[in-house]
DNA sequence: GCGCCTTTGACAATCATTGTCATTATCGAC
DNA sequence: GTCGATAATGACAATGATTGTCAAAGGCGC
């Protein structure tokens, strides 16, 4: 087992890296891809899935799955945390719920799982969304 | 608020409720399909796709997205629920919280947000599974 | 500098899901 | 029970995100 997956040092890896620490909210990585464009970084799509992967796997990046089909990546604080997100704007505010993780750890205790992870999102509509409708 | 959804009863959406309410555990559209075809039903998948969609509106089905990237259906409980999978054999158990609905409610509106809904998975091994390892 | 080996990136392939549209079946009215 | 409007169906095509492929290029240790 080797613990450290021979990770080098790439331009792309950083731009990526760069745009992600950038930009607030969510992103598609073809978002992403568009954005690195703009920018005049020459990185290939398939290399902005792969280094999101990357990431996401050393856990810098967060992914979630919306119903949208897509999947959005964002730069987070690296602490376990959950997502309250604007279902009209997309807008996301991170949020903690350690009440949250120690409940879950105990009800898939009682039905006697272990290596337990789990995830949770939160939708709504936020106060400027709301006042607009 | 329910601008007449006007569904209409057909063969096919009892063929398929009925099959939901037979099985176990999440199943995806595509083995739903395939689970119809052996029992000598004629469902076409493209039906199968839109009448999942609409019990899942009606909120009699539960949808979850796995990693996997299809979409997994699953007859529940009406109520709301979460739900415990095992990563390794699917097993399925439903959880409530209803600290977790407070919560989520609460944290939501210390931000202003409205109209909160949320999905929470927890993910884990299931005792069989960790014991066959 | 040199060479090994990972990473890159253009393109093709995959595959679940959705759109299309002519046909069929349902439901309410009569 | 019959009729007709109209929603539902289903075969097929289309979509589109993601993954696989593999030759070429660049990073890192020497």
């Amino acid at each position: 087992m080797n613990p450290e997956t021979t990770q080098r040092n790439t331009k792309q890896r950083s731009a990526v890296s760069a745009v992600l620490g950038e930009t607030e909210g969510f992103h598609s990585a073809q978002d992403l891809h568009a954005m690195l464009r703009d920018r005049g970084e020459r990185v290939g799509l398939t290399t902005v899935y792969r280094t999101l992967q990357g990431l996401a796997d050393a856990g810098e990046i967060d992914v979630m799955r919306p119903p949208g089909g897509e999947h959005l990546y964002r730069r987070c604080s690296q602490g376990h945390h959950h997502h309250l997100v604007c279902r009209s704007c997309g807008r996301t505010v991170e949020v903690a719920g350690p009440a949250v993780e120690s409940w879950a750890e105990k009800v898939a205790g009682q039905h006697g799982f272990v290596d337990v992870s789990h995830t949770l999102e939160i939708f709504g509509t936020c106060p400027e969304c709301a006042a607009k409708s």
